[in-house]
DNA sequence: AAAGCACATTGATTCAAATCAATGCTTTTG
DNA sequence: CAAAAGCATTGATTTGAATCAATGTGCTTT
């Protein structure tokens, strides 16, 4: 429980045992079933989830009921709706567990009381949303300008262990793309 | 001088006279003629920079030297190569003045001594790229799940000044259009 | 003032991905 | 275990954006 955390909290800024425990006190662990949610669409987005074990994913479903997938969570990596959690609004994205799996959770008030009380809690907030940050702009950037052949190429070398946990099917939402159109792309680049 | 950059500051974070002045000490100015570069691909990004006045893009180029907008920069916004910034690696982006400008720019010496040395500074820094996070995010989410016609209308909706400001084959590049869809896209729109 | 560019628009054609549809395979689940 | 559901693949067709090409217009720039 929480190694996973706190072992990504200690690389990024190292914690004396009692600063760990102090932390500890704030968080709270959730286990989430494969297809449960942990947040839908309206809902305000109460919690910041790390994703101790598992894989989750936040999607967005448009007016033809198609799903877009945002992002993956899987061990390691921080899940939410940002905008939801930091301004109260209704979530525009809904969040699902892909997998059986374990979370660790920071409410709003406790995140914002050690971001006002604990200088090291605001270093590690500030470097996770800017490694988020960065990812994401390489994402943007290969959407923007590469062909989406490179761009699965991309995905395959950068996330492989993403490739083998997740139906193919939502790579291809994830990219923007169609099932059908994924396929073929996987049989185009196989066929070299 | 730094009238918008402490205006900003101040929005986020208060300061006081003196804070300010200290601060201040590690900023430089600096200004560009339209069409200069602030940064070149290949070079290593040494400053982020705020814009004072003016308007500034960051792009990259594909093998076929096609242009590829990443983002905009105008006054009060922030630009730079982040991950060349932070990792010192070769910037993969080219960043020049689309209009002439003045910049405040903060070196990466100066904006580490300041993160260790003014909490301040680093809740403004986590509130700056948050901000920019969440806006990133929207971008993607409307690209991988609106139509081109949708993305548009958001564009000028978001950003109506941008639209005033910046030449069309630009924002169709920041859209990943080809000029000549954009302008069509446009014409659709308004035959409505 | 004239020449040369940069820019937007429009038309014709090509091309890549979406859509529609069907099949076989695997994994759930009743 | 059998039925059903979920998933990946493949084929045929449609659709939307890119490409190629030409024109007009307003700015620079010399």
């Amino acid at each position: 429980m929480y190694t996973l955390y706190f072992q990504h909290f200690n690389s990024k800024v190292r914690l004396t045992e009692e600063e760990q425990e102090l932390i500890k006190s704030y968080l709270t662990l959730k286990k989430l079933r494969k297809k449960q949610y942990l947040l839908q669409e309206g809902d305000v987005c109460k919690v910041i989830a790390f994703v101790e074990k598992g894989a989750l994913r936040a999607y967005s479903v448009d007016e033809n009921s198609n799903e877009h997938i945002i992002q993956f969570g899987l061990e390691g990596w921080t899940i939410s709706d940002l905008y939801s959690f930091l301004t109260g609004e209704p979530a525009t994205y809904n969040i699902d567990a892909l997998e059986d799996s374990e979370l660790v959770l920071i409410s709003k008030s406790a995140h914002e009381e050690l971001l006002q009380t604990m200088p090291k809690y605001e270093t590690f907030t500030r470097l996770n949303i800017t490694g988020a940050y960065l990812a994401m702009q390489r994402r943007l950037t290969s959407i923007i300008s590469a062909s989406v052949e490179e761009r699965y190429q991309d995905f395959i070398n950068l996330y492989p262990h993403i490739v083998q946990r997740v139906p193919q099917h939502m790579i291809a939402s994830y990219m923007g793309l169609t099932p059908e159109t994924l396929s073929r792309i996987r049989k185009r680049i196989s066929s070299k």
